[in-house]
DNA sequence: CGGAGGAATGTAACGGGTTACATTTTTTTA
DNA sequence: TAAAAAAATGTAACCCGTTACATTCCTCCG
């Protein structure tokens, strides 16, 4: 393998020319460029990207916290973020990590140990905390944006939903059919995500005056399953719901599911609505109500918020709320 | 930032003693190793990697190139392979190349910049093809395994399923089931797995006495889109067919879609198959017939002979096939 | 023609580990 | 106890670009 030696060697310059004729052109005269390249040619030169990025301190790459790398919502994002990434010059490394702490830690780390320039969380845990890094990075603020799932009290800049306000329009829109006595399957307990959709659902009974009943929510995982056994819970109960909301699409579908297998039709016994409008949403039977998020965008976003920051170009911690979209298909309708 | 120079200093001893005792322990003296390790502590000392990188050559990162992060098969398969690189500690690169040859042949030159050690292609496209590479790499084979989507007269090592026979499987069963014309929604034409999945649908024709009749064969692309476009061609036809085997279950549940729209029933009035057995397989109405494949064995066996083949620790090339298994639910059943 | 100033190019230090080889210390052997 | 072998440790070259600074070469002006 030749190296900047062997081509200044070829050229019969010094590797300081070389260097220059590749990276800054304009510094070197037209006639050393040209030798210059022609020897590059002639070699096969390939810059060894590890000693560049050692030497510089940068390396041009972006980690990515996914929790669930299966969640089609979260290869939306990605696709959003690696579009951004590309253009700038970044490459992406996707991280799987279950959502488990040590594990994201780990990843993070990365950025200590000058593997990555800055991380991209999609995940309410801030895997720096505590870690004593903040005095190796300016504004003792690490290289982090937050998306999708944001920290209460986020220091980092961070993109996400108006989920309390979608989850408001969604309820709205429920009650609007004229349901009352609305489920939900949330997810995980402790997300904020979970708790802002709950409220935005609280805010919308409260304004048609309907009594809040905890015991129509019912906690899942957002996995198809969880959404299969926890609409189980609630139509089987006494007094069921006329309507179910759930806080993502695959919960939605494993209840329609369930809800078919125990004889009631959707949406005439019972409506339900997802949350996140992934493809297969239009495909479910019937095809199911949601709210759009432009998840994309939110991908795009955060590496633009990453990028900036990482070059400089950004002062202040940005945090950034997107626009949802509220998606009514045929899996919701009139209460009976 | 603390270097090794610090440390070594700190514990009173030389840089290559402080090396040898985080990497190679019982290369130092019990007495001497503390002390560094005190050292280390003190200093709050962590590596740079990128210097060891550089140095060593070896960046213990694999690149995998993925044609579509969304699709669901392929997050099996990464989940596979990520278990596995992570027990032998290597990173996982995910790019989500879009089956562009020019992308992936930019992330395949990771390996030639010294940015990752090895590469999977989870498609038959060689990224190394005509690169000129083959002198920089012992056996002049770049460390690439194919896994998948195999190439036909693969040079490297490779992993697929005897999709042929897997094909074959599924046809028969429809055959057992009364079917005789069968229709077919293809990937892409090109796609060895297309070509392989046909020769396996024509033997299992060929046993049974049908004749082979190409007007039942209808191109997709692996989107649910395609499936809904592609069963719309076969429903409206004169004499169309009385069962549909899809090349994926994403097509197939967009065809079961609809063939309900054009006011048929599923399976009574034509069965449908699919492939891959996605969760949302179990979750489609009616619950899909398939072939499930073992996709996390894919990722798992793809990494573990990229690392033995990285290692040193293999020699010649192996081509694995996995076993597949035919799943039989309720959207296929005896012809009408 | 001498000198200022700018462009082009060269020299060599540098980054932070790893490791071959040299040296010192300890243990084993005769 | 001396010599040989083994273990522990140190020295310094090395990986390969980048870049501060030095030097050389022009061009232009008084």
């Amino acid at each position: 393998m030749s190296n900047i030696r062997t081509v200044a060697r070829l050229a019969g310059v010094s590797v300081a020319t070389v260097s220059r004729a590749l990276a800054k052109p304009d510094l070197v005269s037209p006639r050393t460029r040209k030798k210059v390249l022609a020897a590059v040619e002639a070699a096969g030169y390939k810059p060894n990207l590890m000693a560049v990025q050692f030497r510089s301190r940068r390396t041009r790459n972006l980690v990515v916290l996914v929790p669930v790398i299966a969640n089609p919502f979260f290869s939306r994002v990605i696709t959003g973020i690696q579009g951004c990434a590309r253009e700038a010059g970044y490459q992406v490394l996707l991280c799987n990590t279950q959502g488990r702490e040590e594990t994201e830690r780990e990843y993070a780390r990365m950025v200590q140990n000058f593997q990555a320039d800055g991380v991209i969380q999609l995940r309410a845990f801030d895997p720096f905390a505590d870690s004593g890094v903040g005095s190796d990075f300016p504004g003792g603020l690490p290289p982090l944006v937050n998306a999708c799932e944001v920290m209460d009290d986020c220091r980092y800049p961070s993109v996400k939903l108006d989920n309390r306000a979608a989850a408001r329009a969604m309820t709205d829109h429920l009650v609007r059919l004229g349901h009352r006595r609305i489920g939900v399957i949330k997810g995980p307990q402790r997300s904020p995500l979970t708790r802002d959709r709950i409220a935005g659902y609280r805010d919308a009974l409260d304004a048609a005056g309907i009594i809040y009943d905890e015991t129509l929510l019912c906690p899942g995982d957002f996995t198809l399953q969880s959404g299969h056994r926890a609409a189980g819970t609630l139509i089987t109960r006494d007094n069921p719901p006329s309507a179910i909301f759930c806080e993502n699409d695959e919960m939605a579908i494993g209840a329609i599911q369930r809800i078919k297998q125990g004889g009631l039709r959707v949406p005439e016994d019972i409506s339900v609505a997802g949350f996140d409008d992934i493809a297969f949403a239009s495909y479910s039977d019937p095809p199911l109500t949601t709210i759009a998020q432009p998840a994309e965008e939110f991908g795009a976003t955060a590496a633009r918020l990453l990028i900036d920051q990482l070059e400089g170009r950004q002062q202040g911690v940005t945090h950034s709320v997107l626009p949802y979209d509220l998606v009514v298909r045929d899996s919701t309708g009139p209460v009976r």
